[in-house]
DNA sequence: TCCTGTTATGCTCACATAGAGTATAACTGA
DNA sequence: TCAGTTATACTCTATGTGAGCATAACAGGA
């Protein structure tokens, strides 16, 4: 067995998603065989890092000066077929991270932010429904669902057609469902990239609703609105506004700084702030999704 | 780089879980070096298997004869202090996978099912909070909570106190919290197999709430009242009857087979039988939680 | 100054849902 | 026939959610 392992690599990648104005951006790096881009990868130093998230963190800070704060495991990738130029060396196996930085955050190196509907483009459904969608996708699926019975019912729930209703969570179904029906092929990302941040994107959508994770991607002090884009840039629908206010203050998340923030054209907004209490108080605590149809 | 990752070893553990007579069962085995009950484990044979998912089924099925049906990734250990025995021959990260099979599932070879409680006494308050957690927990942490600021907050979270509920989710949680306080040296498992344990718990009990998985571990037909004891098993808590079968059947989750069952005393029960469409028609189907105080 | 456009904020209403309890039905065994 | 046990049907109430209306507070132009 330990001689088998020996052809047994481990490695570690990030996520490391920001919201600036009003998209969610994924930072990346260029991959050097095939070009594309690629989510940072780093080594796991098997005698200096105690624990894998403290491995991550470091790379991180290295290659990117970035000091990272929320971080999460994602999910470990582990496919004999993922990583095809190293297979013929030895299997690759990946720890991926899920880690959430303010706008702005500012970073040296080559890493560069992208908008992550760049990649999944028909996750963004704040304006309706992306018309890729409708015009390419939806069409072509209706093809691929012909050659077998089962394959119908795949795509209503995943895209929320017929009785089922478009869950934002389940953004790696859907990306799964069109990789195997062949029409993942544009907006490439290297080696399994794209399934890492699906897997990523469908995890905070979760998350932001039962945890305040949302803080993490706010600046100290922000509007009610700034909170509400931030929410549904990621959840990638829009909110009912006086709903979503109601819901927040009463959940206690946030208390009002007396200040206000006047640079909107409309009546100036009261400032809020992130109450860390809550975290203590209330055990399941998120932000509200009260959908707008 | 790969020079370094040569020193690092890949393997599999599976939380295997049934439900036997009202209790969680979790398949072990002894692990040699220390004689404590262990968590099945394999090697990952990076050039025959596919996918760790795979390797996995694999191995257990010649292991254990057992043929895994729901089968979850849980999360991926590597710190470097998780198995003293082997740290200095190099590091060993392990992917640790939850799966759930019918009870009285037949086993082969040394494989033994011990009751997941045995381990994690305190997370079983079906009868109310348990008694070790009164006499000999809590007093012990109320010493433990007055040596830093902001320990006491995580006592009452973790545990329900206070403002706070109990929240069953939370098992991971308390489970990390005893070990720091010193407190979880009884009950043991090998290396970190007891974290394992406690994640995996944590897991199905969230998991039983939004996706129908209870009906991997039940027979083909059963009662609403055997469907709610095993819930409750899993959920550590009691569960509000009526509401519990007004909430299973309007979700539309359960259909009546027209056939009773009579062995209980009282009168004969109706048998259900999960519905395999629902998974298609509602995005979120899962068991309620309608707790009973 | 007044009107228009824009954003912020307060409030109401209908409806669905969850928690809790009561009442009745259908069986077994003494 | 009665006590004990389990099953099942309802009822009542508090709370939560989706949706919309109304008003407040600003800017800028007529």
């Amino acid at each position: 067995m330990t001689a088998r392992s020996s052809s047994i690599h481990v490695g570690l990648n990030a996520v490391i998603l920001a919201v600036t104005e009003d998209r969610p951006r994924v930072l990346t790096r260029t991959h050097e065989p095939s070009g594309l881009p690629a989510l940072p990868f780093g080594p796991l130093d098997p005698l200096e890092d105690r624990t894998l998230e403290l491995g991550l963190r470091g790379w991180v800070r290295e290659q990117t000066g970035l000091e990272l704060g929320y971080v999460e495991q994602l999910y470990t990738f582990g496919d004999s077929d993922r990583d095809p130029f190293t297979t013929a060396n030895g299997r690759v196996i990946s720890v991926a991270y899920l880690a959430l930085v303010k706008e702005h955050a500012l970073t040296t190196g080559p890493a560069q932010w992208r908008d992550v509907y760049s990649f999944l483009p028909w996750e963004d459904r704040r304006e309706g429904p992306s018309p890729l969608l409708d015009e390419e996708i939806l069409p072509a699926l209706r093809h691929w669902e012909k050659a077998e019975p089962g394959r119908k019912e795949r795509v209503q729930v995943a895209f929320g057609l017929g009785r089922s209703r478009w869950d934002a969570e389940r953004v790696l179904e859907r990306y799964e469902l069109l990789w195997e029906a062949g029409l993942a092929a544009a907006q490439e990302m290297a080696l399994d990239h794209r399934r890492m941040l699906a897997t990523a994107l469908g995890r905070v959508r979760g998350k932001v609703r039962y945890r305040p994770v949302v803080f993490e991607l706010m600046p100290k002090a922000f509007t009610l609105l700034q909170i509400q884009r931030v929410v549904e840039s990621l959840a990638g629908v829009g909110l009912h506004k006086q709903n979503f206010r109601r819901l927040l203050e009463k959940g206690g998340l946030v208390e009002g700084t007396g200040e206000s923030f006047a640079e909107t054209g409309g009546r100036p907004a009261e400032l809020f702030r992130f109450r860390r209490s809550v975290v203590a108080e209330r055990p399941a605590s998120g932000v509200p999704y009260p959908s707008r149809g």
